[in-house]
DNA sequence: CTGTTAGCGCTTTCAG
DNA sequence: CTGAAAGCGCTAACAG
């Protein structure tokens, strides 16, 4: 490993004059500051980051900390980040735990906010990760959640209005003559999935639908879970059957699609199923109609935070960052439905009953 | 932040016992022990990893570095890094560069490998990162190539045999009775490229199929281009043109399909098309017939670089790491054509004329 | 403009 | 079994 020692030695200055030439922190002569710039260029010198950190308290670098970074569902936060990061002069790190762990993702976080990274961005915080995040909070280190906020404190946040979102979705179910809707809820240990169940309840309440607790169901464990719950609603008695089931998520959404489809009720004919997200990939092997979702501005949250926490951390933006992006409605058309209209020569002569991916930025 | 110093003082001992209790690295009075512990706890202490790493020379962490992380064809790469992660005990950070970008990707290695981590996996090694990667092997820092191999430099390599992939896809589709077959090639700027086209021209060779120089044509900048490509393969004069079209990657032949399909020519029935990765998730908005392609253990490949490369950083593996996995040819039935067998219901009763995953592991 | 000195937080000799 | 001292590679005062 070359050090700057080695260099100065070689140079025929000081460590300190070497560390200047390389930093630009201040006016080194002209002619030694080329020969410091050679010799390091020839030795192959790069700084050693653990060191620099040390002293200078900053690394330069922002960690991202995801559950399941291999889940589609990434795909458009990802390329947010990406983006930010090339926009950005901080070195951007992602960490994944496994499914819902919290150890491996606190395992993560604690060892990023050591030395490692000036700021970590957190998506997938459960409920029971709120007291640790209060922890980290306290010791006033950064910390930007996505998509979640956790109660009584305030860090920084970049969320979406989860129960407007919902509320949203309803209207629109209402607008196109729905009164009898059922939803699907994610399991509540996620501040996510408690607000969209709100948005839920205050649209049935405030629209006047049918309101009835057996139109709420909850899914138990995994997404495919979708199916069984689907399958409890198609068979409820015809006339309180919803006529249309809104899913906290569209890769549940998918699976109530499926559970629908096997049982011969066609969607949208039959049953209209909403989803949320507008997930651009779409859920693992999914190949029914395209899901009309609740979407939220993925790549936004994704650019916006790595630039605002980079802005905040480099100094150029004192106040916390907190914002709460808008959700549209992401309508999807039911294109050639096969045995319906056949193949759709337009859309290159296969049944597009498939996802429609939205607006990848590729 | 808390160090040892501050625990050492209301433990009401020196630092240097404080260390040892924390790492265990030699027995201390119990109560001691105890009575550091509890404190440290305490207090939040964690200990700084920018100092451990300066002073230890090695950061307990492996730092994985790709073009494109949001990129589906990473779905059981990076499925088995995260399982791999979970086995070792190793941090593992990804970092990603957009595009082809290789400035970006030297400046995250040249990161990574200064303090950062302890070794480095690469994946996206093109022919003109060669340079790079020689120079930064001869410093002596750990690399992991996965699917592709650096001439001249034995780096840790974990790879598939391209060459023989193809070879193998030429000879399944000559078996079902090809001999025209026409081979959509990469860009000759990565290895994998390379070896892929050189297995397509030994197979024509070595099986006595129709060499004609036009049957291969290059995909010029992005994957879109297999459609151009496609078309002119589709334009040749009845009795050339080929009767099957290998390509060098899905993503490629989801295009040259759909370039098929919508000048009417039906896949596979009257083309054949086949694909190489056996990718996860369906390329961008595709929703033809699945494609036959050569699979390769993706899983594997991620799981074992982490938990050989750990084994390797801590000494308890000392033989570079040098492997060739088999690739396998991965067959698709076209099931459930719209407008022939009409809906399969056995799939849900919509036509799975779309990518059929393989083996995703959730 | 340049060099000397000190020290970031931690671990590791080496004495006691 | 415990502590004092030294130093990892670098930068930030502070002198010169």
């Amino acid at each position: 490993m070359v050090t700057i020692r080695e260099i100065a030695k070689l140079a025929g200055v000081s460590p300190t004059t070497v560390s200047r030439v390389l930093n630009n922190s201040r006016a080194v002569q002209p002619e030694i500051c080329e020969r410091v710039l050679q010799v390091a260029a020839q030795m192959g010198y790069t700084p050693n980051a653990a060191a620099r950190a040390l002293v200078k308290k900053g690394t330069n670098a922002i960690g991202v900390v995801v559950n399941n970074l291999h889940d589609p569902f990434f795909h458009d936060l990802l390329l947010g980040f990406e983006y930010g990061a090339l926009k950005s002069d901080y070195h951007v790190v992602f960490c994944s735990a496994l499914g819902k762990s919290m150890e491996e993702k606190r395992k993560y976080v604690r060892y990023l906010s050591n030395g490692v990274v000036d700021g970590v961005i957190l998506y997938s915080v459960y409920l029971f990760d709120e007291e640790f995040i209060r922890g980290l909070y306290s010791t006033g280190f950064p910390i930007l959640l996505i998509e979640n906020t956790v109660q009584a404190v305030q860090t920084h946040s970049i969320a979406i209005d989860n129960r407007q979102g919902v509320f949203n979705a309803m209207k629109y179910l209402y607008q196109h003559g729905h009164r009898q809707i059922s939803y699907i809820a994610g399991k509540q240990d996620k501040a996510v999935c408690v607000d969209r169940l709100l948005g839920y309840r205050r649209a049935v309440e405030e629209l006047g639908l049918a309101a009835r607790s057996d139109y709420v169901r909850y899914i138990e464990e995994g997404s495919e879970d979708g199916w069984r719950v689907m399958d409890a609603f198609l068979s409820m008695p015809p006339d309180i059957r919803p006529t249309a089931v809104l899913c906290y998520d569209d890769v549940v959404a998918s699976y109530a699609i499926r559970c629908a489809i096997k049982r011969g009720v066609r969607v949208p004919d039959d049953i209209s199923v909403m989803g949320f997200d507008n997930q651009t990939i779409a859920p693992s092997e999914y190949t029914g109609p395209p899901i009309t979702s609740v979407a939220q501005p993925l790549y936004e949250i994704g650019y916006d935070s790595i630039v605002l926490l980079s802005d905040y951390l480099r100094g150029d933006r004192r106040e916390r960052i907190s914002r709460t992006y808008p959700t549209s409605i992401a309508v999807k058309e039911t294109v050639a439905f096969c045995g319906k209209e056949g193949f759709d020569k337009e859309r290159g002569g296969v049944p597009s009953a498939v996802w429609v991916g939205s607006d990848s930025r590729e």
